[in-house]
DNA sequence: CAGATCATGTAAATTGTTACATGATTCT
DNA sequence: AGAATCATGTAACAATTTACATGATCTG
C-alpha cells in the first residue's frame, strides 16, 4: 500500500481544499466542478470558503495527483469525477493524522480586538452592526436546522451534522458576546475608566 | 480631509494585516518591524496571524503608502515606525465601516465537518486529540487571565481585552462541543443508526 | 427568441507559507 | 571566543480573490 501511494505521500499536510473535495465527493458519488460548487457553497463553505475559480483547477490537479479520476463526460465538457482509493487514503489519513491548524484569521475578532481604540459611542456603533448581522445568522441557521432534521429524517445522511452543530453553537456564543460586551462598553461610558471587566458570567 | 487622503481611498476593504499593524502602531508607539513581530504573535495572533516574512514587506508597503513613517533608525538597519494620521483614519474608517466577512477556513471545523465519515472509533480518536489540545488551549488562556487582569490593573491597557474574552468563550465552546460530540459519537455506536441529535441541550 | 442560469474555464493580482540568507549584539 | 538571540530581509512557491470570457441549455 505503501508504494502504491508513495506518490501522493507527499505534503497532505495543508491544501484543505483538497481534502474538503474528497470529503464532499465520498459521501455525494461522483459530480462535476459545478456540482462541486454548489455543493461547497451550501455546505462546507460555513467551515471552508472556495470559489468556482479556485475549484475547478483544485479538480485538474486532484485528477493528475490520481486522487480523483474523471468517471465520465456529459454534455458541454461536463466532467464528472469521482474519488479513487487513493484520494479517499489521503482523505482519512488527513482526518485522522493531521493536528488541524490552530491559524486563526478571522475579520469579525480583529473588529473585536480594535475596539478599544474607538470611542464608546463609535464602538457602540459597530457593536450594533455586529450584533444585527449576527442575529441574521442566527435565524438562518435556525431556520436551517428543521430543514437538516428532515434530511436526516429522509436517510440522506448530509454530511457535517457536527460541524452544522459547531456553527450553531458558535453563532450563539457570538451573541452572547455582543450583547455582553455592549452592556460592558455601557457601562464603562458612564462609569468612566473603572476596573477590570469579568469576561463570563458564574 | 477626503481630499488629503484620497490616494488612501482605494481599496480598504480587504488588506486585514495592514489593520491590525495599525492598530498595534496606535496603542504602542512607535514600534520597529522586529517590535511588530513580537506584538503580533503575544497579542493579535490569535484573531490574525501573520509571520515576519510577511510583516516586513507590508510595512514597506505602507510607508510607501504612506499611512506609517519612519520615526526613526536605529543600530543594524533597525527602522522605527509611527503611524500616520492617514493611517489612523484608515483604520478607524475599515473598523467602523467595514462589514467584517464572515469567510470561515477553519481546519478544526473542516475536520468536524468531515468526522461522519469515519467510523465511531476513528472519530473517537480524532475526538479525543482534539478533546487535548483544547483542553491544553483553555489551561494557556485560562493561565494568561490573571496576567490580563494585572497588566490591564497597571493601566497598561493592552489593546484585546473583548478579543481575549471572545478567544476564552470560544474556547469554552470547543471544550463543550468536543464533550457532548464524543458522547454522541459513543452512544449511537452502541445503539446502531438512531434518531437525529439535539443539537443543544437545555 | 430573449433572458435566466447552467457550466466551465483562464489571467492577473494579492496574500500567505516555507525556506534561505546574513550580519549585529549580548551573554557566559 | 562561541552560543544564543536579536534583527532584517528575500525568493520561491502555494493559496485565494477578482475579474474576465465564453458558450450551452432551458423557460416563457
Amino acid at each position: 500500500m505503501s508504494a502504491l501511494t508513495c506518490q501522493t505521500v507527499r505534503k497532505i499536510s495543508h491544501m484543505s481544499l483538497r481534502i474538503a473535495l474528497l470529503g464532499l465527493l465520498s459521501t455525494s458519488g461522483p459530480a462535476s466542478g459545478y456540482d462541486l460548487t454548489k455543493m461547497v457553497d451550501r455546505s462546507v463553505s460555513h467551515v471552508w470558503h472556495a470559489r468556482h475559480s479556485q475549484i475547478y483547477p483544485e479538480l485538474a490537479k486532484m485528477a493528475a495527483d490520481g486522487v480523483i479520476t474523471v468517471d465520465a463526460q456529459g454534455p458541454r465538457g461536463r466532467k464528472i469525477y469521482r474519488i479513487t482509493e487513493s484520494g479517499t487514503a489521503d482523505m482519512r489519513e488527513w482526518l485522522v493524522h493531521h493536528p488541524p491548524s490552530t491559524a486563526v484569521r478571522s475579520e469579525w475578532a480583529l473588529q473585536a480586538f480594535l475596539l478599544p481604540v474607538l470611542d464608546p459611542d463609535e464602538a457602540l456603533g459597530v457593536l450594533d452592526r455586529m450584533r444585527q448581522s449576527i442575529r441574521t445568522t442566527l435565524a438562518a441557521l435556525e431556520a436551517a436546522e428543521g430543514d437538516y432534521r428532515a434530511r436526516w429524517a429522509a436517510k440522506e445522511r448530509p454530511l457535517g451534522e457536527y460541524a452544522f452543530d459547531l456553527g450553531l453553537r458558535h453563532t450563539r456564543m457570538l451573541v452572547q458576546w455582543v450583547e455582553d460586551t455592549e452592556a460592558d462598553v455601557r457601562r464603562r461610558a458612564g462609569a468612566g475608566p473603572g476596573g477590570v471587566r469579568g469576561t463570563a458570567g458564574p
